[in-house]
Order: structure tokens, then sequence, then C-alpha cells
RNA sequence: GCCGAAGUGGCGGAACUGGCAGACGCGCCGGAUUCAAAAUCCGGUCCCCGCAAGGGGGUGUGGGUUCGAUUCCCACCUUCGGCACCA
């Protein structure tokens, strides 16, 4: 299907040089460059919209169909916005540290550096040969110095504060009081106080290791059968030296908060329910024969009467103390096969529960501890998790099903607290009901019964209310090259000193080998992060005394926590952000004029991003406002997910897929393959190499132009729904935009087609007053519904409504000079480089700059209602004939003129109306007897 | 297992707040143009019965509310996404 054919008239519609046109012509102009305050050509009288893209990775694999959806989504917001008077912030950059780039360097020697560097030519490229009305000059890549110094800075700002339970907010660290007793003990009992108590801390933690990449991965990075997502390479538990962020510290606030969020609620639950508050009692019970406790926490301080017995996690510190020699053997076998899974492949294969009894027993504190009831035994079991609550319970087998289960392997009591309701057949019961066998809560609902034994326990100061939550704090330590460097030193006394603001940035040493030293097996040494190569960098001397620099790096998360807010003000060097820029572009107001919570106005990107990236940003966020640096409490207010697109993967019989240079497609639509004439099977899946369904955007450009590939991902539904991508359906928007070009311009002269006529000469014509003629009124409802679409990111029907109207122009053959020009400022924001060119071409001599400085068009109301309606006559409830009335005749003339319909007099005849229904403009409904 | 979203022609999808189901595009069929084809323009196209006029059915399945249900309620099936022993 080639499109440059030189059979073409001359002035054919070549969106190859409409593109390559004004394209010159808008990086030349700076035509999308957004002022700030303060800049000479800032216009404060402009209300301000910030619309912004989930920046990319930028993989060797260049852009992928799916990026260019949600970016053309937000580029026709931004390009209406301004039409409509704002000053637009839109902007482009890249979230370059990550894996791939250095894995590649670990393969072939080549700098991450270089890599990405060629990586973002190729993206830059690749947006620019869309017309994205990017602010050019604010670009920015989380890999650049001038960039991770300030991220570098804000890990300080955390790092230096602490989190003031009385006012919910992060403090400097300067402010925060010492109890006396820990200044009693000395400088270094303050100073592990202090740093005990920042937002940013070290901690021994269990990580996933994996000896194969050489580093640390997150839970999200381990697959369910324990091992890396990248590579699937084993992953060990085992505990390591680990930067922490107190994320937890934020939990209530970052659920409160997502309550005023203008986001999909989707993804607020997903946040919420990955946060998992829960509400419930810490009990204290007394481990008999020793001088300890175990402290559990439970939802149902309700069914304490119930609990049987207790369970321990493998790694609680308590298990070694209480075991009793005879059970020695067997409990540490148990732990050591259960620590040494990790937590993931553990609750994988939790089909069968498992378990030991440490020969121990606790007394159950609401009884006696003479009663024969209070003893109950103690046992370990790796269906209780050490990073959650106390990493002990109270098991309750007949209101809990994992205990049930539990004890029904074991053969352990169970006794019902609750009353389950009549015909009642499961096993646990989790329902409300009144309380039995429980002393002073017997007839008491839950939530009564809950609310007395707190208080109970309260009273006796054995246990109290308390609150949990699923929310971890975030390790935020990387054994990698690539990524920011952790602005730190560790003293010779185990002391931590941060860089100071002024040694800003710590730079990256140069290294030429970037694999880490790698650990054999399971458990080898200490591994050592890639930047332990650089011997002269990771050691410095002040003042006599040898320092170790920090050899981890940051996650990839970090650089993009904050670029939105980079973006304000990308150039400053003397702080993250101006606070002029910071405050005109994230502080907006709502429509009653109340501040709102978040700055940047729509955030658009896949929902793959959910949770993580959206909660760390917000989290970063939050620390930065308590801190005085941000003018508002959330980063996003408008959140929008687009949906992603995937393409028929066509496999033959032994599964193999192939790719579509290797299919014919027959008339009936089966896709064969060409070489064996096999019919092939066709199934929507995610694009991937593997599946040869990928669609290169340069390959749509080349044959259809940008404009087309970007109507086409508007066109083909909902933004928010997943799609499946059709070739075949390219070429339908392709002839829209080829429509719209002869309808204003004659291929073969180049001049404006015989259809555009001027006001004048359309004047003479008769029947066309301006107000009644048909094309002027279905111009008016395009430009209504095209607006209103927009306004709602209703793309794909906002392009109909314009394909309906083009269609009506054919018809017509014959369109107003100034008609032609408000479809094409419609049209331009959807097709900008075909729209900048009819623009031109159309104003002639008048032209003076770029279709998007020119204001939106206006509808009248009036215009875009008809005084005729067409409308429904149903009897009971059948539709049975249409009338057409006028739009607001009243009850009695509709059932008038349906009468004198001979089809609804026929259906009524001998019968009597019992009822009418009338909506004025939509139906009649006569409801018969 | 739990939570969430979605199921509409041959295909992608449309239908505001309960009011004409299938807009628009693809594909297919027919016509015009052409020596012919491509391209283009015009028309048709949910299914079934019927030459037609006309009639019947229809938004995953089964029930319900309503004058009226793609839309609201209940149960179930399927697909996709998230979480997964969180006490």
């Amino acid at each position: 299907m080639a499109r440059q054919d030189s059979s073409l008239p001359v002035a054919a519609y070549s969106p190859k040089s409409l593109r390559e046109k004004w394209q010159a012509y808008w990086d030349e102009k700076k035509t999308f460059r957004a002022p700030n305050p303060g800049d000479r050509d800032f216009n404060i009288a402009r209300p301000k919209n910030y619309i912004l893209d989930f920046f990319p990775y930028p993989s060797g694999a260049g852009l992928h169909v799916g990026h260019p959806e949600g970016y053309t989504a937000t580029d026709i917001v931004a390009r209406y916005r301004r039409m409509r008077g704002y000053n637009v912030l839109h902007t482009m950059g890249w979230d370059a540290f990550g894996l791939p780039a250095e894995q590649h360097a670990i393969e072939t020697g080549q700098h991450p550096a270089i890599t990405t560097l060629q990586n973002i030519t190729t993206f830059r490229r690749q947006l620019k040969m869309l017309g994205f009305s990017y602010d050019w000059d604010r670009e920015l890549s989380t890999t650049d110095p001038d960039y991770y110094k300030w991220t570098q800075w804000i890990f300080l700002q955390i790092f230096n504060s602490w989190y003031d339970e009385k006012t919910r907010r992060a403090r400097p660290i300067s402010e925060l009081p010492i109890p006396d007793e820990v200044r009693a003990r000395g400088e270094k009992a303050v100073r592990e106080y202090v740093d005990s108590q920042r937002l940013a801390y070290l901690a021994e933690v269990p990580v996933n290791w994996c000896p194969a990449l050489g580093t640390v991965l997150s839970n999200e990075e381990v697959t369910n059968e324990g091992r890396s997502e990248r590579g699937d390479h084993p992953v060990y538990k085992r505990p390591l030296k680990q930067w922490m962020l107190r994320i937890t510290k934020y939990a209530d606030r970052l659920a409160e908060d997502l309550e005023e969020l203008d986001w999909p609620e989707s993804v607020k639950l997903m946040q919420r329910n990955w946060i998992g508050r829960s509400e419930g009692a810490e009990v204290t019970f007394r481990v008999a024969d020793h001088d300890a406790s175990l402290e559990i926490y439970t939802t149902r301080p309700d069914t304490l009467f119930g609990a049987t017995y207790m369970v321990i996690a493998p790694e609680h510190p308590l298990v070694r103390m209480i075991t009793t020699p005879d059970r020695h053997a067997a409990v540490d076998a148990y732990c050591e096969q259960a620590i040494n899974r990790s937590e993931l492949a553990r609750t994988a294969e939790a089909k069968e529960k498992t378990g030991v009894f440490t020969g121990a027993y606790a007394f159950n504190p609401v009884f006696p501890e003479v009663d024969s009831r209070a003893r109950i035994p103690i046992w370990v079991a790796d269906y209780v998790l050490m990073s959650y609550g106390t990493g002990a319970i109270m098991a309750v087998p007949g209101q809990d099903q994992r205990d049930w289960d539990f004890a029904k392997v074991y053969n352990l009591p169970i006794i019902r607290t609750v009353q389950p309701p009549e015909g009642f057949d499961g096993e646990a019961y989790l329902g409300d009901g009144p309380a039995i066998n429980s002393d002073f809560l017997n007839g008491l609902t839950m939530a009564e019964a809950k609310k007395k034994i707190i208080g109970w326990l309260e009273a006796r100061g054995i246990g109290k209310g308390a609150v949990n939550y699923k929310l971890r704090d975030w390790l935020f330590s990387r054994q990698r090259y690539w990524g920011e460097p952790i602005p730190v030193l560790h003293g010779p006394d185990g002391e931590i000193v941060p860089l100071d603001e002024s040694e800003l940035p710590l730079t990256l040493p140069e290294i030429d080998d970037f694999r880490p030293t790698v650990s054999e097996g399971n458990d080898g040494g200490m591994p050592e992060p890639p930047l332990g190569r650089a011997k002269d960098w990771a050691t410095v001397t002040r003042d006599g005394r040898t320092y170790r620099r920090e050899l981890n790096t940051m996650p990839q998360w970090a650089g993009s926590c904050w670029y939105y807010l980079r973006f304000c003000d990308p150039r400053n060097d003397h702080r993250f952000v101006g606070q002029d820029a910071e405050r005109y572009w994230m502080l907006s107001k709502r429509k009653d004029g109340r501040p709102h919570v978040g700055g940047v106005d729509l955030y658009l990107g896949g929902a793959e991003h959910a949770v993580l990236h959206l909660l760390y940003a917000r989290f970063w966020h939050k620390v930065l406002y308590d801190l005085g640096h941000v003018s508002t409490v959330e980063p996003f207010g408008k959140l929008f997910n687009q949906g992603m697109i995937r393409a028929y993967a066509y496999r033959d019989a032994r599964g193999i897929p192939h790719g579509y240079d290797e299919i014919d497609f027959r008339d009936d639509g089966k896709a064969v393959l060409r070489e064996t004439g096999e019919v092939l099977s066709a199934n929507v899946e995610k694009m991937s190499k593997s599946l040869k369904n990928v669609i290169n955007p340069d390959d749509v450009v080349n044959e259809f132009g940008a404009d087309a590939l970007r109507l086409y991902e508007m066109f083909m539904g909902p933004l928010e729904a997943s799609k499946p991508w059709n070739p075949r359906d390219v070429p339908g928007v392709f002839r829209f935009l080829q429509r719209t070009w002869r309808l204003i311009v004659d291929e073969d002269s180049g001049e404006l087609s015989s259809f555009v006529v001027s006001a004048e000469t359309a004047s003479r014509a008769p029947g066309s007053g301006s107000e009644a003629d048909p094309l002027e009124r279905a111009l008016h409802k395009t430009i209504q519904k095209v607006t209103q679409d927009i306004e709602r990111m209703a793309f794909n029907t906002a392009i109909s409504a314009m394909m309906e109207f083009v269609n009506e122009v054919y018809r017509a053959k014959s369109i107003r000079k100034d008609q032609a020009e408000r479809l094409v400022l419609i049209l331009s924001p959807f097709a900008p480089h075909l729209c900048e060119e009819l623009w031109q071409r159309l104003r002639g001599p008048a032209w003076t700059d770029s279709v998007s400085k020119e204001p939106w068009p206006n509808w009248n109301e009036k215009l875009v209602v008809d005084d005729e309606v067409e409308i429904p006559v149903q009897v009971s409830g059948k539709v049975v004939a249409r009338i057409t009335i006028p739009r607001d005749a009243d009850e009695a003339a509709a059932r008038n003129a349906a009468m004198a319909n001979a089809k609804v007099a026929d259906r009524l005849a001998g019968r009597t109306v019992a009822k009418t229904i009338y909506i004025p403009g939509r139906l009649l409904n006569l409801v018969v007897q």
C-alpha cells in the first residue's frame, strides 16, 4: 500500500511533507514553550494547567504503540486547553536509571550511560515524529547529575527528619526531643537514638538476595515460585543491612488523603488494600515456666475465650528460648527449612498447614492461671509471618479458617465463641452473632464484645486497642551501579555522616566492570555492590579519619518520585524547584474556589503503576510538604489510566507464533501461513517480541503518517479500555484525514476546493440564511460534542462526530470558508500537522501563526437543539410508530399527533389507554389495559 | 480463595441521568466512474420468516423491579486486572 505514488495529483494529501514542514516550524518558533512566572512573555492573566504523562524508561526496543496512546490523549488535552486560553505545562523526560542498561553493561562492557543516551535519542526522535506539543526546553533525565543532585538532596531531607506523631508530620531531626535516660547514657546512645528515629534508616532485614543478578530484589520483583522476575534466577532470603524509608508513618495520611483525589476508584481501592489498615488489639500472654511473654495482634479480641493454642513465626526471637530440650531438634529443623524459603515461596504452597510444638505453654489472660483452660500450647508454624503484627498469634479455630485447618491437622481443641446462625454448615464461623462460651461477653455482638474486652484488657494493663498495616517500610537500597549514589559516609565507629548539600551531586565513579561481587550458592559471604570496585571513590579521608562511602544506590522509583516538580523549573541550579514556579504550576483551585489537594491537573499513564510509583511519589511529596518545601498536600490531583493496547498473536498447530510478514489474510478473514497454507489460530494478547505481534510506530507513520497513527489510537475505543490493534482499521482513519484534505484542497491545482465558498457567495445562495443553514446547525452540534468529549476524555466519540460532519459536507457538496475553518480548529488537537496546513491555506494572506494560537470555537445553544424532533410512540412499551412533533409540544399535542398515525390507531382500536407517559423530546408511551 | 473491571452485529466499538439498541469506522454486498483495475464517490448491511407489505427475536445465562432495562437489583457463567495464610 504505497502512499507515495508518482501518479498522485500534485496537491495530494502528503502526511510526510506536512509533518516535516510543521515540526520544523514548531521547533523554530518554540510554539509550545511554556513561560514561567518571571519570564518576559509570561501572562499571569491566563489560568494554568499542568498535563503530565508517566515518563518512560527509554528501553533499547524503542517506542511501542502503547506509549503514543497516552501521549496522544494528553497532547489533545494540552492543545485544546491552550486554545481555551490556559498556560499549559506539558513536558517529557526520561526515567533512565534502571536494570536493563546495567544488564547490558554487564554483558557487553558498554557503559550504561552510553546505552542510555542512545536509547534516549531514539525515544526523542520517535516522540518528535508524532508531533507532541511538549515544551522540549524542559526535557530532563533522572540520570543527569544536575537532576540527581536533587534526588540526593531530597534523600537527605528525608534522612534529616523524624515523624512527630503528635502533630502528624515530619520535622527536622534537630527538633527531635531526646529522652533524659538516653542523654544520660552518653553521646553514642544519643546518636543511636537519633538514627533510630530518622525517616531513612539502616536496618538488618531479611531480603530477597539473588546471587545470579548480584542484587537484592523487592518482593514485587520475585515470582510466586521464588525466582527473579528478570532472568528467572533463584532467590534466597538472607539478612542484610539495608536502607529503609519509614513510609509506614504515613500510612494513615496516604489512605485518608485518597478521599479528596480525582482518581479512578479502582486505583484508590488498590492503594487502600496495599496499605491494609486493620483495627484490633494487642494482647500479652505470659509464657509458662519462663520470665517471658508473648505479644500478639488480633483483629478479633472478642474471641479471646476461644484461643486454644498460640502460634509464633519461625523467625520469632522467642522460639529458641522457650522451646523445651526434647523439642529442640524438631523445632530447629522446621525453622531452618521455613526460613530458607522465601516468604513468597512459603505462601505459594499454602495448601496444607504445617508446624511443630515447642513444648512450651502460655496462659490465656482471660482465665486465672490455675484454671486448666488458661494453659495453651505454643506452636511454631510458617503460616504466621514475622513481618506482620508481632509475628505471633493467638489461634482461635472456631472463628478463623486458617486456625481451624491447623487445629484439624494437629488435633487441637476447637471452641466456638460466636453462635453461628441456624443451619450453618461451614467450619470456622467468621460472621457476626451473639458471643457464647465467653463469660462476661456472652450475648454481646461482635462490635460490643470487642469494645468490652479491650476495655477489660486495658484496665488490667495486659492489652490495648491497636492498629496494624500491611504496608511495610520501603526497602530503598539496591546493589547496583546504574542508580543514584546514596550520599552518606560510614565512619569508623559505625556512625552515619550525611554529605553536606554543597557536596552534591555525588556522581557515579567511572568503572569498567559492572558486575557485583557475586557469592556462590546460597550462603556465600556478604555481597558487595559494583560501586565497591571503585576503590578510590569508595573511601574518603576527613580530619585524619577514614570513611567508607555507601556502596548501595537508590531504586529506580527514586528519580520518578519527584520529576513532576522538577518539570516546573528544570534548569534551576540552586533549588530543586523554584518556589514561584512550584506555586504557580502545582497550586490549583477547585471550581468552588477552595484549593485542590494536588497540583498536576491531569496525570496519565498505565495502571501497572497504580500502587508502587504513585504511593512512593505521594509519600515523598508529603515529606516535602511537611518540611515546607512544596505547597500542596498531594502531587497528582487527577489521575487517568489508559488501557493496554494488545494485538492478535497468530499461532500454528504446534503453538508457534508467526509474524505478519509470514501471514496471508484470506477473504473470510482467516489468517493462513503463506508457506504452508495452514490456518492459524488468532488470539488477542499482550504485544511481545516472542509472540511476534509487536506493532512498530515508525512503520505506521511511514505508511499512513503521524496524524493517522494518533487518530487511530484515539479512535480504537475508550482510552481506559484495553483494546486490540487491528492493522486493517488504520486505513479507515487515514481515509477520513484524506477526505478532510480534499474537502478543502483541490488536489489537482492546490487551490481551495470547489466545496469551499466564501460567506458572500453563500449568502446569495437561496435558502441559506446563516442560522437556518442545516450545515451550520450540524457544525454547532459537532463543536459542542467534540468539546464535551475532550473534557470527559472520550476521544473516540469526538472523532466519530467529526467524521459525521465531514460526511455531511460531502453530501451538501458545499461549505462556507468560516465553517471549514472552525472544523479545522476542532480537529487540530487530534491531527495537528494536517490542520496546520489547512489552516494556513484557508487563511491565505491573513494567516499569521500556528493554528494552536487560535481560540477554540464556540457553539450557540439555540443552534444545537432542533425545533422539531422525531420521537417513538410506544403502545404498552412496544415501539409501533415514529412521529415528528415540535420539541416542546405538550402531552395533549403529542397524543393527538400519535392518534393521527394509522399504525397507532390500529393498535389502539377497541382498547382504552390506561396511562400515558410522555417525556418531551424523548418518547410517548400509551399503556393499554 | 478474596477484591475490582468488563461481556452488545463478522470485527473495533456507540447509546447523556431507566426512554428509538447497533452512531462512527473496518469488513462485506451493490451501483457510479474506468478500456480495466486501484483509488474515489453514492447506497445497502443485527438475526430469522416473507417476493413484498409486514411479522418475530435480539445487548453472556437465568430470574426480578418498572409503562419501559444494554443501563437498576439477585444468582450464575466467562474474560481481564490486582491481592493472596496480613491474624
